[in-house]
RNA sequence: GCUGUGGUGGUGUAGGGGUUAGCACGGCAGAUUGUGGUUCUGCCAGCCCGGGUUCAAUUCCCGGCCACGGCCCCA
Protein backbone atom coordinates (compact mmCIF):
# COMPACT_ATOMS: atom_id res chain seq x y z
CA UNK A 1 0.00 0.00 0.00
CA UNK A 2 0.99 3.39 -0.57
CA UNK A 3 1.86 6.23 2.09
CA UNK A 4 -1.49 7.06 3.96
CA UNK A 5 -2.91 9.74 5.63
CA UNK A 6 -1.96 9.93 9.51
CA UNK A 7 -4.39 9.06 11.88
CA UNK A 8 -7.09 11.38 12.66
CA UNK A 9 -6.87 13.35 9.87
CA UNK A 10 -9.01 13.97 6.96
CA UNK A 11 -8.50 14.98 3.02
CA UNK A 12 -10.86 17.42 1.94
CA UNK A 13 -11.40 16.51 -2.13
CA UNK A 14 -13.09 19.37 -4.33
CA UNK A 15 -16.65 19.01 -3.44
CA UNK A 16 -15.59 18.70 0.46
CA UNK A 17 -14.03 21.53 0.22
CA UNK A 18 -16.78 24.05 -1.71
CA UNK A 19 -19.14 23.30 1.25
CA UNK A 20 -16.37 23.83 4.05
CA UNK A 21 -15.87 27.20 2.29
CA UNK A 22 -19.68 27.80 1.61
CA UNK A 23 -19.89 27.46 5.65
CA UNK A 24 -16.96 29.14 6.82
CA UNK A 25 -17.98 31.85 4.20
CA UNK A 26 -21.27 31.95 6.28
CA UNK A 27 -20.29 32.27 9.59
CA UNK A 28 -17.82 34.82 8.54
CA UNK A 29 -20.47 36.61 6.85
CA UNK A 30 -22.49 37.06 10.12
CA UNK A 31 -19.28 37.43 12.48
CA UNK A 32 -18.73 40.54 9.81
CA UNK A 33 -22.28 41.91 10.27
CA UNK A 34 -21.81 41.79 14.14
CA UNK A 35 -18.60 44.11 13.72
CA UNK A 36 -16.32 41.11 13.96
CA UNK A 37 -13.00 41.35 11.81
CA UNK A 38 -10.67 37.67 11.13
CA UNK A 39 -7.19 37.48 12.54
CA UNK A 40 -5.13 34.34 12.42
CA UNK A 41 -2.58 32.99 14.65
CA UNK A 42 0.33 30.41 13.83
CA UNK A 43 -0.08 26.96 13.78
CA UNK A 44 2.24 26.40 16.47
CA UNK A 45 2.97 27.97 19.60
CA UNK A 46 5.46 27.83 22.60
CA UNK A 47 4.27 24.89 24.96
CA UNK A 48 4.31 27.30 27.83
CA UNK A 49 1.63 29.07 26.21
CA UNK A 50 -1.25 25.89 26.62
CA UNK A 51 0.60 24.81 30.18
CA UNK A 52 -0.10 28.18 31.23
CA UNK A 53 -3.66 28.16 30.81
CA UNK A 54 -4.63 24.72 31.06
CA UNK A 55 -2.26 23.44 33.41
CA UNK A 56 0.70 20.73 32.59
CA UNK A 57 -1.96 18.05 32.63
CA UNK A 58 -2.39 19.22 28.66
CA UNK A 59 0.54 18.00 27.38
CA UNK A 60 -0.50 14.28 26.91
CA UNK A 61 -2.86 15.51 24.26
CA UNK A 62 -0.18 17.62 22.56
CA UNK A 63 1.57 17.46 19.66
CA UNK A 64 4.53 18.76 20.88
CA UNK A 65 8.34 18.45 19.81
CA UNK A 66 11.13 20.64 19.75
CA UNK A 67 12.49 22.73 17.47
CA UNK A 68 16.47 22.61 16.06
CA UNK A 69 17.21 25.36 19.19
CA UNK A 70 15.85 22.87 21.48
CA UNK A 71 12.98 25.66 21.46
CA UNK A 72 9.64 23.28 23.52
CA UNK A 73 6.82 24.10 21.00
CA UNK A 74 3.40 22.69 20.27
CA UNK A 75 0.89 22.43 17.33
CA UNK A 76 -1.98 23.96 18.31
CA UNK A 77 -5.16 22.28 20.16
CA UNK A 78 -7.62 25.51 20.39
CA UNK A 79 -7.59 28.89 19.34
CA UNK A 80 -8.15 30.90 22.10
CA UNK A 81 -5.23 31.06 24.18
CA UNK A 82 -3.27 32.50 20.63
CA UNK A 83 -5.64 34.75 20.16
CA UNK A 84 -5.48 36.03 23.69
CA UNK A 85 -1.37 35.65 23.27
CA UNK A 86 -2.04 37.54 20.07
CA UNK A 87 -4.18 40.46 22.06
CA UNK A 88 -1.40 40.99 24.53
CA UNK A 89 1.57 40.75 22.13
CA UNK A 90 -0.08 43.31 19.43
CA UNK A 91 -3.08 44.70 20.11
CA UNK A 92 -2.35 46.81 23.46
CA UNK A 93 -3.22 50.23 21.44
CA UNK A 94 -6.29 48.85 19.69
CA UNK A 95 -9.44 50.56 20.78
CA UNK A 96 -11.64 48.26 22.70
CA UNK A 97 -13.22 46.54 22.76
CA UNK A 98 -11.63 43.95 20.18
CA UNK A 99 -14.47 41.96 18.23
CA UNK A 100 -12.18 39.14 16.72
CA UNK A 101 -13.16 35.99 14.72
CA UNK A 102 -10.79 33.09 13.79
CA UNK A 103 -10.89 29.74 11.92
CA UNK A 104 -8.22 27.47 11.60
CA UNK A 105 -7.35 23.97 12.40
CA UNK A 106 -5.91 22.36 16.17
CA UNK A 107 -4.82 19.23 16.60
CA UNK A 108 -5.41 17.16 19.75
CA UNK A 109 -3.29 14.05 20.47
CA UNK A 110 -6.87 11.55 21.47
CA UNK A 111 -8.75 8.74 19.57
CA UNK A 112 -10.57 9.46 17.23
CA UNK A 113 -13.68 8.90 16.16
CA UNK A 114 -16.90 10.63 14.54
CA UNK A 115 -16.74 14.38 15.19
CA UNK A 116 -13.64 13.84 16.51
CA UNK A 117 -10.01 14.14 14.80
CA UNK A 118 -7.11 14.42 15.43
CA UNK A 119 -6.80 17.25 13.35
CA UNK A 120 -9.71 19.33 13.44
CA UNK A 121 -11.14 22.84 12.64
CA UNK A 122 -12.42 25.48 15.21
CA UNK A 123 -14.17 28.25 14.04
CA UNK A 124 -14.48 31.28 17.42
CA UNK A 125 -15.19 34.45 18.24
CA UNK A 126 -13.48 36.65 21.14
CA UNK A 127 -14.89 39.74 22.20
CA UNK A 128 -12.06 41.73 23.91
CA UNK A 129 -12.29 44.79 26.51
CA UNK A 130 -15.93 44.17 27.06
CA UNK A 131 -17.77 42.66 29.70
CA UNK A 132 -20.80 42.21 31.27
CA UNK A 133 -25.00 41.02 30.59
CA UNK A 134 -24.68 43.03 27.04
CA UNK A 135 -21.40 41.83 26.17
CA UNK A 136 -22.62 38.09 26.99
CA UNK A 137 -25.41 39.08 25.32
CA UNK A 138 -23.96 40.15 22.01
CA UNK A 139 -21.59 36.68 21.81
CA UNK A 140 -24.62 34.56 22.25
CA UNK A 141 -26.94 36.55 20.01
CA UNK A 142 -23.94 36.16 17.20
CA UNK A 143 -23.77 32.16 18.16
CA UNK A 144 -27.57 32.46 17.47
CA UNK A 145 -27.41 34.09 14.19
CA UNK A 146 -24.70 31.98 13.49
CA UNK A 147 -26.41 28.58 13.55
CA UNK A 148 -29.19 29.76 11.98
CA UNK A 149 -27.60 31.14 9.24
CA UNK A 150 -26.03 27.98 7.82
CA UNK A 151 -29.17 26.13 8.26
CA UNK A 152 -28.68 23.88 11.30
CA UNK A 153 -32.22 23.00 13.11
CA UNK A 154 -33.14 20.88 16.02
CA UNK A 155 -30.29 22.64 18.17
CA UNK A 156 -30.52 23.23 21.63
CA UNK A 157 -29.14 26.39 23.50
CA UNK A 158 -28.13 25.76 27.23
CA UNK A 159 -27.63 28.89 29.10
CA UNK A 160 -26.18 28.87 32.69
CA UNK A 161 -23.80 31.16 34.74
CA UNK A 162 -21.57 30.06 36.40
CA UNK A 163 -21.41 32.74 39.38
CA UNK A 164 -24.81 31.42 40.20
CA UNK A 165 -23.59 27.54 42.22
CA UNK A 166 -20.14 29.74 42.66
CA UNK A 167 -21.86 32.07 45.35
CA UNK A 168 -23.62 29.64 46.71
CA UNK A 169 -21.08 27.19 46.94
CA UNK A 170 -19.14 29.61 48.39
CA UNK A 171 -21.72 30.97 50.55
CA UNK A 172 -22.20 27.60 52.28
CA UNK A 173 -18.18 27.23 52.78
CA UNK A 174 -16.93 26.10 50.29
CA UNK A 175 -12.92 26.87 49.92
CA UNK A 176 -11.67 28.06 45.78
CA UNK A 177 -7.95 27.21 47.19
CA UNK A 178 -6.60 24.26 45.40
CA UNK A 179 -6.76 21.13 47.63
CA UNK A 180 -3.73 18.99 46.96
CA UNK A 181 -5.50 15.97 47.57
CA UNK A 182 -7.63 16.46 43.94
CA UNK A 183 -5.33 18.76 42.11
CA UNK A 184 -8.84 21.39 42.17
CA UNK A 185 -10.31 23.81 44.16
CA UNK A 186 -13.48 21.84 45.96
CA UNK A 187 -15.55 24.40 44.66
CA UNK A 188 -14.36 23.56 41.36
CA UNK A 189 -14.83 19.49 42.22
CA UNK A 190 -18.18 20.52 43.62
CA UNK A 191 -19.56 22.04 40.29
CA UNK A 192 -18.02 18.91 37.85
CA UNK A 193 -20.00 16.78 40.40
CA UNK A 194 -23.54 18.61 39.77
CA UNK A 195 -22.75 18.90 36.41
CA UNK A 196 -22.53 15.31 36.10
CA UNK A 197 -25.52 14.49 38.94
CA UNK A 198 -23.23 12.59 40.73
CA UNK A 199 -25.10 13.01 44.32
CA UNK A 200 -23.16 10.30 46.04
CA UNK A 201 -19.50 11.88 45.12
CA UNK A 202 -21.11 15.89 46.13
CA UNK A 203 -22.06 14.42 49.52
CA UNK A 204 -18.91 12.73 50.25
CA UNK A 205 -17.11 16.27 49.30
CA UNK A 206 -19.18 18.20 51.70
CA UNK A 207 -18.64 15.53 54.15
CA UNK A 208 -14.74 15.44 54.00
CA UNK A 209 -14.48 19.61 54.42
CA UNK A 210 -16.97 19.48 57.43
CA UNK A 211 -20.18 20.52 56.11
CA UNK A 212 -23.45 19.04 56.36
CA UNK A 213 -24.38 17.26 53.40
CA UNK A 214 -27.86 18.16 54.07
CA UNK A 215 -26.83 21.52 52.59
CA UNK A 216 -26.14 20.18 49.43
CA UNK A 217 -30.16 19.53 49.03
CA UNK A 218 -31.03 22.60 47.37
CA UNK A 219 -27.95 23.24 45.58
CA UNK A 220 -29.15 19.83 43.91
CA UNK A 221 -32.60 21.44 43.60
CA UNK A 222 -30.98 24.96 41.69
CA UNK A 223 -28.80 22.12 39.54
CA UNK A 224 -32.00 20.16 38.11
CA UNK A 225 -33.64 22.85 37.48
CA UNK A 226 -35.10 23.07 33.76
CA UNK A 227 -36.71 25.04 31.20
CA UNK A 228 -36.68 28.74 29.91
CA UNK A 229 -37.30 32.32 31.24
CA UNK A 230 -39.41 30.82 33.87
CA UNK A 231 -36.32 29.06 35.72
CA UNK A 232 -35.33 32.18 36.94
CA UNK A 233 -38.23 32.68 39.35
CA UNK A 234 -37.65 29.01 41.57
CA UNK A 235 -33.78 29.98 41.42
CA UNK A 236 -34.40 32.95 42.79
CA UNK A 237 -36.70 31.36 46.16
CA UNK A 238 -34.09 28.60 45.93
CA UNK A 239 -30.75 31.02 46.25
CA UNK A 240 -32.65 33.27 48.73
CA UNK A 241 -33.09 29.92 51.03
CA UNK A 242 -29.87 30.21 51.71
CA UNK A 243 -27.58 32.29 54.36
CA UNK A 244 -24.90 34.34 52.46
CA UNK A 245 -25.67 33.75 48.97
CA UNK A 246 -25.88 36.65 46.61
CA UNK A 247 -28.26 37.25 44.00
CA UNK A 248 -26.15 39.60 41.72
CA UNK A 249 -24.67 36.39 39.00
CA UNK A 250 -28.69 35.74 38.73
CA UNK A 251 -29.65 39.31 38.03
CA UNK A 252 -26.91 39.22 35.48
CA UNK A 253 -27.84 35.81 33.90
CA UNK A 254 -31.69 37.38 33.45
CA UNK A 255 -30.36 41.11 31.85
CA UNK A 256 -28.41 38.46 28.87
CA UNK A 257 -31.37 36.62 28.60
CA UNK A 258 -33.87 39.54 27.90
CA UNK A 259 -31.15 41.51 25.62
CA UNK A 260 -30.54 37.99 23.82
CA UNK A 261 -34.56 37.74 22.98
CA UNK A 262 -34.08 40.98 20.96
CA UNK A 263 -30.83 40.85 19.21
CA UNK A 264 -31.62 37.24 17.83
CA UNK A 265 -34.16 34.97 16.81
CA UNK A 266 -35.29 32.48 19.07
CA UNK A 267 -33.37 28.75 18.73
CA UNK A 268 -35.37 26.02 18.29
CA UNK A 269 -34.77 24.96 21.72
CA UNK A 270 -33.53 27.42 24.88
CA UNK A 271 -32.80 26.22 28.26
CA UNK A 272 -31.52 28.15 31.31
CA UNK A 273 -29.44 24.95 33.32
CA UNK A 274 -26.99 26.52 35.97
CA UNK A 275 -24.84 23.26 35.93
CA UNK A 276 -23.63 24.13 32.66
CA UNK A 277 -19.88 24.90 34.32
CA UNK A 278 -17.70 23.64 31.15
CA UNK A 279 -15.56 22.06 33.29
CA UNK A 280 -13.20 24.66 33.11
CA UNK A 281 -12.00 26.90 36.01
CA UNK A 282 -11.38 29.95 33.90
CA UNK A 283 -14.61 30.73 32.99
CA UNK A 284 -16.22 33.17 35.57
CA UNK A 285 -19.92 34.69 34.22
CA UNK A 286 -21.84 33.27 31.69
CA UNK A 287 -21.48 30.03 30.08
CA UNK A 288 -23.32 28.59 27.47
CA UNK A 289 -23.53 25.86 25.00
CA UNK A 290 -25.14 24.34 21.95
CA UNK A 291 -26.02 20.46 21.27
CA UNK A 292 -27.25 18.84 18.38
CA UNK A 293 -28.80 15.80 19.51
CA UNK A 294 -28.64 14.10 15.75
CA UNK A 295 -24.85 13.73 16.74
CA UNK A 296 -25.12 11.41 19.99
CA UNK A 297 -22.59 11.57 22.56
CA UNK A 298 -19.68 14.02 20.63
CA UNK A 299 -23.21 16.32 20.32
CA UNK A 300 -21.68 19.92 21.62
CA UNK A 301 -21.08 22.36 18.65
CA UNK A 302 -20.17 25.27 19.95
CA UNK A 303 -19.27 26.62 23.98
CA UNK A 304 -18.41 29.47 25.33
CA UNK A 305 -19.54 31.76 28.00
CA UNK A 306 -16.87 34.95 29.96
CA UNK A 307 -13.36 33.79 31.12
CA UNK A 308 -10.16 35.90 32.57
CA UNK A 309 -7.14 34.65 30.75
CA UNK A 310 -5.56 37.88 29.98
CA UNK A 311 -4.28 37.86 33.29
CA UNK A 312 -1.74 35.68 32.02
CA UNK A 313 -0.73 38.38 29.65
CA UNK A 314 -0.20 40.97 31.81
CA UNK A 315 -3.76 42.56 31.10
CA UNK A 316 -5.83 42.07 33.96
CA UNK A 317 -8.00 44.99 33.29
CA UNK A 318 -8.93 43.51 29.90
CA UNK A 319 -10.64 40.09 31.93
CA UNK A 320 -13.26 39.04 31.70
CA UNK A 321 -13.59 38.55 27.97
CA UNK A 322 -16.25 37.00 26.51
CA UNK A 323 -16.02 34.27 23.20
CA UNK A 324 -17.03 31.09 21.92
CA UNK A 325 -15.23 28.14 20.02
CA UNK A 326 -17.39 26.60 17.45
CA UNK A 327 -16.72 22.79 16.04
CA UNK A 328 -16.58 23.40 12.69
CA UNK A 329 -16.65 19.53 11.54
CA UNK A 330 -19.36 19.03 13.58
CA UNK A 331 -21.96 21.77 12.87
CA UNK A 332 -20.66 20.18 9.15
CA UNK A 333 -21.62 16.76 10.42
CA UNK A 334 -24.66 17.59 12.13
CA UNK A 335 -26.06 19.90 8.79
CA UNK A 336 -25.07 16.42 6.75
CA UNK A 337 -26.50 14.37 8.85
CA UNK A 338 -30.20 16.27 8.64
CA UNK A 339 -29.56 17.27 4.56
CA UNK A 340 -29.67 13.52 4.64
CA UNK A 341 -32.88 12.79 6.69
CA UNK A 342 -34.79 15.48 4.65
CA UNK A 343 -34.02 14.95 1.29
CA UNK A 344 -32.39 18.85 1.31
CA UNK A 345 -30.76 19.55 -1.70
CA UNK A 346 -28.24 21.89 -0.54
CA UNK A 347 -26.02 20.71 2.47
CA UNK A 348 -24.99 24.24 3.45
CA UNK A 349 -26.51 27.12 2.02
CA UNK A 350 -24.82 28.36 -1.26
CA UNK A 351 -22.37 25.81 -1.43
CA UNK A 352 -23.46 24.95 -5.21
CA UNK A 353 -21.79 27.35 -7.30
CA UNK A 354 -25.04 28.16 -9.81
CA UNK A 355 -23.41 30.86 -12.34
CA UNK A 356 -22.67 29.58 -16.04
CA UNK A 357 -20.09 27.44 -16.80
CA UNK A 358 -19.18 27.97 -20.05
CA UNK A 359 -16.93 24.44 -21.53
CA UNK A 360 -14.86 25.98 -24.13
CA UNK A 361 -13.94 23.67 -27.22
CA UNK A 362 -11.24 24.02 -29.61
CA UNK A 363 -11.86 21.33 -32.57
CA UNK A 364 -9.48 20.76 -34.99
CA UNK A 365 -7.84 24.08 -34.53
CA UNK A 366 -4.90 25.86 -32.68
CA UNK A 367 -6.26 26.87 -29.34
CA UNK A 368 -4.02 29.82 -30.03
CA UNK A 369 -6.76 30.92 -32.28
CA UNK A 370 -9.54 31.37 -28.78
CA UNK A 371 -7.69 31.57 -26.44
CA UNK A 372 -7.74 35.55 -25.95
CA UNK A 373 -11.39 34.93 -25.99
CA UNK A 374 -10.81 32.72 -23.02
CA UNK A 375 -8.60 35.04 -21.53
CA UNK A 376 -10.95 38.16 -21.80
CA UNK A 377 -14.28 36.14 -20.84
CA UNK A 378 -12.87 34.76 -17.46
CA UNK A 379 -11.53 38.67 -17.05
CA UNK A 380 -14.98 39.50 -17.59
CA UNK A 381 -16.31 37.26 -14.52
CA UNK A 382 -17.26 34.33 -16.35
CA UNK A 383 -16.53 31.01 -15.55
CA UNK A 384 -14.86 29.07 -18.15
CA UNK A 385 -13.40 25.97 -18.54
CA UNK A 386 -11.28 24.90 -21.82
CA UNK A 387 -10.88 21.28 -22.78
CA UNK A 388 -7.26 21.02 -22.85
CA UNK A 389 -7.19 16.56 -23.86
CA UNK A 390 -8.24 17.10 -27.91
CA UNK A 391 -11.21 14.87 -27.66
CA UNK A 392 -13.24 14.27 -30.64
CA UNK A 393 -16.36 16.52 -30.32
CA UNK A 394 -18.48 13.77 -28.98
CA UNK A 395 -16.35 13.25 -26.01
CA UNK A 396 -16.24 16.44 -25.51
CA UNK A 397 -19.34 16.96 -25.13
CA UNK A 398 -19.68 14.10 -22.72
CA UNK A 399 -16.88 15.87 -20.65
CA UNK A 400 -18.65 19.33 -20.62
CA UNK A 401 -21.38 17.43 -19.29
CA UNK A 402 -19.57 15.87 -16.39
CA UNK A 403 -17.84 18.59 -15.16
CA UNK A 404 -21.07 20.74 -14.91
CA UNK A 405 -21.01 22.87 -17.31
CA UNK A 406 -24.03 24.83 -18.31
CA UNK A 407 -22.96 25.84 -21.97
CA UNK A 408 -20.41 24.31 -24.96
CA UNK A 409 -18.62 26.31 -26.96
CA UNK A 410 -17.47 24.68 -30.25
CA UNK A 411 -14.73 26.56 -31.96
CA UNK A 412 -13.76 24.28 -35.33
CA UNK A 413 -11.93 25.35 -38.60
CA UNK A 414 -15.46 26.16 -40.33
CA UNK A 415 -16.61 28.74 -37.73
CA UNK A 416 -12.84 30.44 -37.46
CA UNK A 417 -13.42 31.03 -40.84
CA UNK A 418 -17.15 32.76 -40.25
CA UNK A 419 -15.39 34.07 -37.19
CA UNK A 420 -17.88 32.62 -35.39
CA UNK A 421 -18.57 29.57 -32.45
CA UNK A 422 -21.70 27.20 -32.16
CA UNK A 423 -22.95 27.47 -28.50
CA UNK A 424 -24.83 25.24 -26.73
CA UNK A 425 -26.86 25.71 -24.03
CA UNK A 426 -26.87 21.85 -22.79
CA UNK A 427 -29.18 21.94 -20.21
CA UNK A 428 -32.32 22.42 -23.44
CA UNK A 429 -29.52 21.12 -26.06
CA UNK A 430 -30.62 24.16 -28.38
CA UNK A 431 -27.49 25.69 -30.55
CA UNK A 432 -26.70 28.51 -32.18
CA UNK A 433 -23.91 30.23 -33.90
CA UNK A 434 -22.27 33.25 -32.21
CA UNK A 435 -20.06 35.65 -32.64
CA UNK A 436 -16.44 35.03 -30.96
CA UNK A 437 -16.08 38.65 -29.30
CA UNK A 438 -16.67 38.84 -25.02
CA UNK A 439 -20.29 40.52 -25.57
CA UNK A 440 -21.57 38.04 -28.26
CA UNK A 441 -20.72 35.45 -25.92
CA UNK A 442 -21.66 36.55 -22.59
CA UNK A 443 -25.14 37.76 -24.31
CA UNK A 444 -25.61 34.10 -25.39
CA UNK A 445 -25.49 32.72 -21.74
C1' G B 1 -6.78 4.38 28.65
C1' C B 2 -10.48 0.19 27.93
C1' U B 3 -13.48 -2.43 24.47
C1' G B 4 -16.64 -4.57 19.98
C1' U B 5 -16.71 -5.31 14.60
C1' G B 6 -14.40 -5.09 10.03
C1' G B 7 -10.32 -4.41 5.87
C1' U B 8 -10.87 -7.67 -1.91
C1' G B 9 -9.45 -2.49 -8.28
C1' G B 10 -10.41 4.78 -7.33
C1' U B 11 -15.77 3.61 -5.15
C1' G B 12 -19.42 -0.25 -3.70
C1' U B 13 -19.24 -5.45 -3.44
C1' A B 14 -19.06 -11.51 -4.64
C1' G B 15 -16.00 -15.39 -3.41
C1' G B 16 -12.92 -18.49 -0.93
C1' G B 17 -6.50 -23.22 1.52
C1' G B 18 -4.68 -24.58 -5.13
C1' U B 19 -9.61 -19.79 -9.24
C1' U B 20 -7.55 -16.65 -15.71
C1' A B 21 -10.28 -13.62 -7.98
C1' G B 22 -16.44 -12.52 -10.39
C1' C B 23 -19.89 -8.18 -10.71
C1' A B 24 -21.44 -2.96 -10.74
C1' C B 25 -20.01 2.20 -10.89
C1' G B 26 -15.88 4.97 -12.55
C1' G B 27 -11.74 6.45 -15.87
C1' C B 28 -9.69 5.92 -20.88
C1' A B 29 -10.39 4.40 -26.06
C1' G B 30 -13.37 2.78 -30.18
C1' A B 31 -18.35 1.69 -32.89
C1' U B 32 -15.99 4.41 -40.65
C1' U B 33 -14.12 10.43 -38.64
C1' G B 34 -18.37 18.45 -36.23
C1' U B 35 -22.30 17.55 -31.00
C1' G B 36 -23.23 14.97 -24.66
C1' G B 37 -26.22 12.91 -20.54
C1' U B 38 -29.05 5.90 -24.07
C1' U B 39 -26.52 1.48 -26.01
C1' C B 40 -22.42 -1.98 -27.56
C1' U B 41 -17.07 -3.42 -27.46
C1' G B 42 -12.19 -3.20 -25.59
C1' C B 43 -8.69 -1.46 -22.09
C1' C B 44 -7.10 0.41 -17.03
C1' A B 45 -7.20 -1.09 -12.03
C1' G B 46 -7.62 -5.11 -6.37
C1' C B 47 -7.06 -9.51 -2.06
C1' C B 48 -3.86 -3.47 3.99
C1' C B 49 1.31 -4.70 6.05
C1' G B 50 4.59 -8.23 8.68
C1' G B 51 5.26 -12.99 10.87
C1' G B 52 3.34 -18.10 11.62
C1' U B 53 0.82 -22.94 10.15
C1' U B 54 0.89 -25.56 5.25
C1' C B 55 3.48 -28.88 -0.42
C1' A B 56 0.41 -24.37 -1.19
C1' A B 57 -2.40 -18.48 2.28
C1' U B 58 -6.00 -13.33 -0.55
C1' U B 59 -8.60 -17.28 2.43
C1' C B 60 -6.65 -20.18 8.80
C1' C B 61 -3.67 -18.09 13.38
C1' C B 62 -0.85 -13.90 15.82
C1' G B 63 0.89 -8.84 15.74
C1' G B 64 0.75 -4.05 13.46
C1' C B 65 -1.70 -0.36 10.57
C1' C B 66 -6.28 1.62 8.95
C1' A B 67 -11.79 2.07 9.26
C1' C B 68 -16.53 2.10 11.90
C1' G B 69 -18.93 1.91 16.83
C1' G B 70 -19.44 1.75 22.65
C1' C B 71 -17.25 3.43 27.47
C1' C B 72 -13.52 7.09 29.87
C1' C B 73 -11.94 11.91 28.74
C1' C B 74 -12.62 16.33 26.21
C1' A B 75 -9.03 23.27 27.08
Amino acid sequence: MMVQRPRGTRDFPPAAMRRRLALEGLLEDVAQRHGFSRVQTPVFESLDLFTAKSGPGVIGQLYAFQDKGERDLTLRPELTAPVMRMVAEEMRNETKPLRLSYYGQCYRYEEFKKGRYREFFQYGVELIGAHGPLAEAEIIALAVNMLDACGLENWELRIGHVGVLKDALSGLGLSDEIDASTGEPPIASAMRLLDKGDDNGLATLFSKHGLNPANADPLRSLASLEGGMETLQPARELLSSMDGVSLEALDELETTLNALSALAPSPPSLAVDLTVARGLDYYTGMVFEVKVPELGGEGQVLGGGSYRLLHLFGLPDLDPCCGFGLGFDRVLLALEAQAAASGREETVPGEHDTRPLLAVIPFKIDAQEILPLVGQLRASGVRVELELRGRKVGKAMGWADSIGATCTLVVGPRDIEAGQGMLKDLSSGDQFAVALNVEAVKEAL
